[in-house]
DNA sequence: ATCCTTATTGAGACGTGGTATCAATAAGGA
DNA sequence: TCCTTATTGATACCACGTCTCAATAAGGAT
């Protein structure tokens, strides 16, 4: 499973930039979704926040997921338990897989993706503007240990 | 954008032979499923059900549409107005495109798809085991109207 | 055709995830 | 430090989907 490469500091320059204020609850639930490893439901990031955060309220958290995907900060993952789980989002590597086993989210490089899309643009004369895939299955490391 | 072949009959049978006993509300659910070309939600399903019979239940549709996705007879459109509608499944074809403009889902050869999968494995040593895959755009048809 | 068993249905209560409202709070520029 | 206004928290609310259970109707047996 590679590292990834995620600075909660970027992302609050990323909020500060588009013109949003810089709070308290934001560094708390940026912490939270980009430390994780595993997708994360606005409810499971709300209980997380409560542990440091007791006050936090439910509609902030749920307004903040909205304000980060809008951002491209973090993306939904479809089709793992439901279709309201979060990950960050690795710039340039835009495909998901999601380790049935443990759970962990790894992204792998986008280009085959690509290829089929201009592939299917080229063949069914669509205009393709928007794809998401989702990869779901058992990782490496729980190939080998099970 | 090519005509499907979904003969509601087939569906009939596919519940029969698997041991369901055959009902009315399943003969207009399956109609309204087989005939549509859009995605369609539980709820909607609901709607044109009770049009032509009115007393149709709530819990009937879902449990319907439950059983129809089990079966493999109608997909799970990701991302199109949230992630609860459902197109009739085509064999062999299982890259759904959907065009933003029309709303009409179209359905692709999924070799490419097949094809990056086992790329990913072979680049990756995930073993994946499920995929989901869902395109959007401007169809052939809205782009010239355009 | 009729009966009998039992899957399926319909009505409505319920639960959960997510949104709208609005007064209170706190960013951050003047 | 003050002032404006974005953001927050509490809570009411809504929509989608599930559960329960008595009533209905498939369809095999007679």
């Amino acid at each position: 499973m590679p590292s990834k490469t995620i600075n909660p500091a970027d992302w609050l320059t990323a909020l500060d930039e588009s013109g949003f204020r810089v709070t308290t609850v934001q560094e708390t639930l940026i912490d939270i979704f980009a430390h994780s490893e595993y997708p994360l439901s606005a409810e499971q990031a709300w209980d997380a926040a409560r542990q440091s955060r007791p006050k936090t309220g439910r509609a902030t958290v749920y307004r903040m997921v909205e304000k980060l995907e809008s951002l491209g900060l973090i993306r939904r993952v479809h089709g793992y338990q439901g279709c309201s789980h979060f990950v960050p989002t690795l710039p340039e590597l835009m495909m998901l897989f999601i380790c049935l086993d443990c759970g962990r989210a790894d992204y792998l490089d986008s280009q085959p993706l690509d290829d089929l899309i201009q592939h299917s643009e080229d063949t069914s004369g669509h205009h393709i503007t928007d794809s998401r895939l989702q990869l779901f299955g058992a990782c490496a490391d729980c190939q080998q240990n099970a």
